[in-house]
Order: structure tokens, then sequence, then C-alpha cells
RNA sequence: CGGGGCAUGGCGCAGUCUGGUAGCGCAUCUGCUUUGGGAGCAGAGGGUCGCAGGUUCGAAUCCUGCUGCCCCGACCA
């Protein structure tokens, strides 16, 4: 390609409305342009990129034997109402009718669609078990889109769907969709990590998420030191009961004066006690009316997740409001505290833990200290309701956990009946019987991997692409072409030699100077750069520059090809 | 949905407080010079100042309503 047949430029200045160094460097090397809130174009150079990703996903899904389809964007309301989706899923939903008032929504996922297809396509066991996939956009009205496509309302996913005829098929195909996807993420020379997950609100019964790691992931993940290996998303890692026990009382129970100290920041600097030694109380609507609390150590925070699983806890979590509190305590926020409480109680082990404590009492303007579970109140019920932080144990007992950033690539799901039971999709099993069919779904975002690689391959200058998913593999950069007659045949023939090598190679023909052209080439992050200039040809030498590298090479202009597609293949 | 902010040429911004008919940088076009790290000089084009009302002799500027966008929070596959 010419770089003076490409219309779109590049711009110096950062936009006001990029925050992430991705979406800034998407924008400054005009791989994407804004068309609305979370809605983008792909320019010329961006989808050199996009397809890169699509191609590598597309070959490890047929290398593990799933088959392409291509479902509609624009589904009919009825499948949703079939399936139950359509009163649950809320807003995120694009609905919309034609003209015969009929209503539709704009696909943010197609479980639905595809099971439609199976229950009238798949009759017997014998033709399972199946995965069909599509790369195909997908439209979710977040609340908040952001950082360019990293967030996007529209976006380009590689879903898949396989169908089973048992639990163990599903095992099977989960386990072989687990593999292609680690084998795709480490074609695209990213580096990941396969976390457990929470299966939210598509249900199912086990789940785990590739995360490419990055500071400005929006997802925190708890990964293992250890020789187990062990990440999970950090709404589902597990805290581990202490290994000790806990200490003794020493202190009597003592109720004392905290005028206006309602934050446990507040508390703890006016009492002189570490947040560490407090006990805070959060109130939260119970399933059946009604409030539950819930003790955590002072410096813990409260993970949802979790707390929402607990027997009596609504779901989804909803804290209590300030005056179902005043009705179920007699007291405000800021002064609550487990001693005399009167609603469901749970308790987090590490606040379990604690003797000699600090807390609520119930009452505005006073607190508690020394007091001691077991002795001040009745033992609780010990549960674990908050997230890990760092130096926490692993849950398997084999490492220390650390707190990473993370953003979610990839999303594989044992789901089980929950679509095949509400649109009926069976097969008939060797007895003649109708079994329901066993489901897993499995998801990419395409759009969001461009943006995840560039997060975490980027220098000052601009993109580093990893060579996998780089739009061309060369820039070729001749210098003043247009006076010298020299320059401008050996990079016509440099380029004509490497395309018929099969080289994505991007020729630099346009009239700029040559830092114009090197920080372009630079933002750009295309892996090989030559420069062909007057001064290496009296040389007999062309320059040689590895995006990622500091300095040049010199190399001799005859063997200059064979040793570029050397380095092409060394990656 | 709550809180905050912004809306002026393709992009980034000033001008708004204190009303007087729109400006700077980048980008674009022309010419000359320049040519190994985002050139210089000279010139040019391009803006119903988000939209609709209102106040005023006069509104980018003041008032009212609306719309769009951004940020924080809550929410969420």
């Amino acid at each position: 390609m010419r770089w003076s047949r490409y219309p779109i430029t590049t711009v110096k200045e950062v936009p006001a409305e990029a925050e992430v160094i991705s979406h800034q460097l998407m924008l400054r090397a005009g791989l994407i342009r804004r068309l609305a809130a979370g809605i983008y174009t792909w320019t010329p150079f961006g989808l050199r990129t996009l397809r890169k990703v699509e191609a590598i996903v597309r070959e490890e899904m047929d290398r593990a034997g799933a088959l392409e389809v291509l479902m509609p964007a624009v589904q009919p309301a009825e499948l949703w109402q079939e399936s139950g989706r359509w009163d649950k899923y809320g807003p995120e939903l694009l609905r919309l009718n034609d003209r015969h008032q009929r209503s539709f929504v704009i696909g943010p996922t197609h479980e639905e669609v595809i099971t439609d297809l199976a229950r009238r396509e798949l009759k017997s066991y014998r033709q399972l078990p199946v995965n069909f996939y599509q790369i195909q956009a997908k439209f979710r009205d977040e609340i908040r889109p952001r950082f360019g496509v990293m967030r996007g309302r529209e976006f380009i996913m590689k879903d898949a769907y396989s169908f089973h005829a048992d639990a163990a098929s599903l095992e099977q195909g989960y386990a072989a969709m687990r593999e292609a996807y680690v084998r795709m993420f480490t074609r695209m020379g990213l580096e990941f990590r396969v976390v457990r997950a929470d299966t939210g609100a598509i249900g199912g019964s086990a789940s785990e998420e590739f995360q490419v790691l990055a500071d400005s992931g929006e997802d925190a993940i708890a990964v293992s030191d250890g020789p187990d290996q062990y990440a999970a998303n950090i709404e589902l890692a597990p805290t581990l009961p202490p290994a000790t026990p806990r200490a003794a009382a020493t202190l009597p129970l003592t109720k004392v004066p905290t005028p206006d100290q309602k934050t446990i920041a507040d508390v703890a600097a006016f009492l002189a006690l570490e947040p560490a030694r407090l006990v805070k109380l959060l109130l939260v609507e119970g399933s059946e009316g009604g409030v539950v609390a819930l003790a955590l150590r002072g410096d813990h925070e409260l993970n949802a997740v979790k707390a929402q699983k607990l027997a009596g806890v609504a779901s989804p979590l909803r804290m209590a409001t300030p005056e179902t509190i005043l009705a179920a305590t007699g007291c405000e926020p800021g002064y609550l505290g487990p001693v005399g409480l009167k609603c469901p109680l749970y308790v987090d082990y590490a606040a379990l833990a604690l003797a000699d404590f600090a807390c609520g009492a119930n009452e505005k303007g006073y607190h508690y200290t020394g007091v001691n579970w077991g002795r001040d109140l009745s033992e609780p019920q010990a549960v674990d309701v908050r997230n890990v932080v760092p130096g926490d144990p692993s849950p398997t007992g084999a490492g220390c956990l650390s707190i990473r950033r993370g953003i979610e690539v990839g999303h594989i799901f044992q789901l089980g009946t929950r679509y095949s039971e509400s649109l009926r999709a069976s097969v008939l099993d060797e007895a003649g019987k109708a079994v329901l069919m066993t489901m897993g779904c499995y998801g990419i975002g395409i759009t969001r991997i461009v943006a995840a690689a560039i997060e975490q391959n980027h220098d000052a200058a601009g993109i580093v692409w990893p060579a996998p998913l780089a739009p061309f593999q060369v820039v070729l950069i001749p210098l003043n072409a247009n006076r010298s007659e020299r320059v401008h045949v050996k990079a016509e023939s440099l380029y004509a030699e490497l395309g018929a090598a099969g080289v994505e190679v991007l020729l630099d023909d346009r009239d700029a100077r040559p830092g114009v052209k090197f920080a372009d080439a630079e933002l750009l992050g295309i892996p090989h750069r030559i420069v062909v200039a007057e001064r290496g040809l009296d040389a007999g030498r062309l320059e040689y520059r590895q995006r990622r590298a500091s300095a040049n090479e010199e190399w001799p202009v005859d063997s200059a090809i064979e040793t570029l597609l050397a380095r092409i293949r060394a990656g």
C-alpha cells in the first residue's frame, strides 16, 4: 500500500475525549473515528489490525472444530420474551419497533437466536456435540461508554455456542474452547491470565475470563504468586478463615462518646486505633423484606457478589436506605454495631478474628471499645463477604495473592440448560427419549482486543504492535525521493520485491520531510522500518530499525530483502 | 439515574465575568525556499459561535427551555 493513497491523517494533538492511552493512540494514528457515544468507524489502517485479530480467532475456532454462522443483528422480541430476558435485560437492551409496530431488539448477544436455530435443526444426539460461532457486531446500550472501543456500545464480538447431549460432553467442549482461547491470545502476543469468574446474570455452573493485564483495566483480579497459579476475578476470589484462633479478651466493654465521628477513618483517628481494629456494620436489604447486617473489619471492602449469595440477602444486592436503617436499629448510619442488634447478622471471617475491637454502639454519638465476640454478644455466623486484599493467602493455600488490573477480552461459560429449557431445545437420545441439550457459550471481544493490545504495547512515540496484529509488517521510507531518482527507483523496486514476497509493506511515498515520516511510522507502530536515502545508497547500504529497538542497523543493499524476510519470520 | 463540567472552522483552545458583529495554534490549499526527527516565509479557503425562544438599538457573551457530549458515582455481561 502507498501512504499517499491513504487519505486519513494522523494528529499530533490528543483529542480531549480520550482518557486512556489506547484510545488516544487509536485516534491519533487514525485507526478509528467516533460517530456517536460509544460508536466508532474503523478506518483502513484500523480495519487491517481488526481483521488480523478476527483471522486468528477464526483460525483457532475452525481448528477447534467450531462451525461459523452469521446471525442477524436485529432479532424479534418474541424470542426474548420466550427466554424471559425481554423483561430481565433492562435498558441495556436496545428495543425498536418496525413499521407494523412489531417489536425487535438489536442483539447484545445471541443465545436466543442460536438456540432457536438449534431446536429447529438438531433432532438427534447423533448430531451432537456441535459448536456454532460467528464474528459480528453487537449492541449494548451501556450506561456509560468510555475508553473508546474498550467499552463501546456497538462492538464486534466472536460469540460461540456449543450444544451437547450431556454434561460430560459439555465439559469436553468447554475444555476445547479454553485451549483454543489460550492459543489465540498467545498467538496475538498478549500477556493474559485465565481467571475464575462469576457467572453473573447469564447463569451456569462454571465460568472463566481471559484477562489481558493492564493498569488501565476495568477489572480487578487476584493472582497467586504460588505454584498453584491461582487467578480469579476479585468478585469471586474467596478469603480463608483465619489459621490461628482468636486472641483472648483482655479489655472490658466500654461505651465511649464519639460525637460526630461517623466514618471508619474518623472513628479510628478519634480513638487512636488502626482501622483494622474496628468493625463496621453494613445493612443490606433482605430477600424477604427487612434488612440483614454484614459486619466487616474496618479496613476491608464489602464484596457485593459474595454478599448477594448469602441466604436471606436480596439479589441483586441493595444497600438499605437511611430510613430503613433507622427503623431497624433505632440509630442512624455511622454508629452501627453488632452488639444488641435485632436483625440477622453475618460476620466476615476477618472481623470475627478480632478481639478487643471497637464498633458502633447503635446509639448516636457513641461507640464501644473492648468488644469481644462470644462475651459481649453471642457467637455470630461467620462468612466470606469481603474483597481479598494483597497479601491474603491463596485459596489453595499455596501462595500469596496480589491484585492486578485486567481487561476482559474473553469469557467462557458452561451454561447448562438455561436456554434450552426456556426455548425447549431438545434432541432424542439413544433410548428415543427427548433430552434438553446442554449448552456452553464462549465470547471474545474482538474490537476490545485491539485496544487491549495497545494498552500493553506502546511507548512515548506511539503504538508498538505485536507483529501478528500489525496492520503492516514493514514500512518503507524513501527520503527526498522527489529529488533523488536513485532513491525513488530503489524504493520502488524494494516495494515491488517485498510485495512479490508476500510481505505486507507500506511505502511512505508522501512528499513529506523525514521527521514527519519517522514520527508517523512510530505512531502507527509498524514492526519493521527500512529507510532508503542517498546517504546510505552511497555506501551501498539501507537503514533498518525495529520498532522496539532504540538504534538503527545498516544493511548491505544486496542482501537486505533476504535479511528482512528472516527478521519477519523470526517475529 | 444522582453530582459536576463542556458545547466557538476538521482537531486543540481563547474570547463569555464587563454585550458592539469572531481570534490563536495544528491541519488543509497556493507559491518560493528548505530536506535525516513533526521546517521557514508569504498568501488563501473554511465558523448560522449546539438548537429554540426571550431581553436589547445591538447577543458567542445576559435570561429561559431543550439537545448532544465529557468526567465522577451508582448500575451492569
